[in-house]
DNA sequence: ATTTATGCAAATCGTTTGCAAACCT
DNA sequence: AGGTTTGCAAACGATTTGCATAAAT
């Protein structure tokens, strides 16, 4: 997706949510856009060396908040983030490297996926549970630290 | 699993790990069995009144380290951990809920289970990427939430 | 007897928050 | 002007750790 469509996106699903698409906040995104993985908010304060922590914490919490990205809690220190798959039209999940905590997308064929919502639905029908997400990650060794 | 038998392999794997089965770390062991879903340290110390904070933190990760427990985080304030599934013969995954924070288990039919096994096996291998356990979770809202 | 585990209190560190100044509309 | 957002520094809270004592082998 171009960067332009792109804000132009984030834009109406802040101002749906009744706040701002300030600079700080397209510097954030415009982070997440160029980064091939899911980061950690002290890789986005290396590149964008002028935002302040703190406004980075609380502009990922508002972003998660509307629907702009999605948070990914692993074992390691940092939690990760990246935009929201609504937004770059890719359904992937996640391998989760145990040694250097790097996280990295792949993705699993269209009929593994049509089996798996089915399982899903009724798995969660059966619990009386109300499915918002799911998330599938493999946990193990990247190439790097093999 | 009877409790016996179930004390009996933890021991053997603490001790492989050059580690001791003590009181305290029997004490969370059979929280852990006797609790239906995966629980956090709060609650186990609610039920265990006599054991200290640190040492449950401590042991929790050390039973991690030799395989006997499973620690599952999510976003809520705490993790939670429960027997790994070796010693409970049971594979299954998560619902999380986003609202209170529990974690309950379900399974999946035997025939999607080999699906994704394969399907896994293929993407990591794409990827140059050693598995050493995945992790699949319905997000979304418990019966209690709704 | 020697090594490992415990309990307490203090430290750590990612994340959150209060508040005054700066910004947007 | 009237609200929201920012940046700084301080607070928070889950988890970790140092150290002296107790338990296990």
């Amino acid at each position: 997706m171009s960067a332009d469509l792109l804000h132009d996106d984030v834009a109406l699903m802040l101002r749906a949510g009744e706040h701002r698409y300030t600079t700080g906040r397209r510097q954030v995104v415009a982070a997440l856009h160029a980064a091939a993985n899911p980061v950690t908010i002290p890789q986005i304060l290396e590149v964008e060396t002028s935002l302040a922590q703190s406004s980075v914490y609380r502009n990922l919490a508002i972003l998660e908040e509307v629907g702009v990205v999605a948070r990914i809690v692993t074992h390691d220190d940092h939690a990760r983030y990246e935009l929201a798959e609504k937004l770059t039209d890719d359904h992937h999940h996640h391998l989760i490297c145990t040694t250097c905590g790097a996280v990295s997308d792949f993705e699993l064929p269209p009929e593994v996926e049509r089996t798996l919502d089915s399982a899903f639905t009724a798995s969660a029908a059966a619990a009386n549970f109300q499915i918002e997400g799911h998330r599938l990650d493999l946990i193990g060794s990247c190439a790097n630290c093999l």
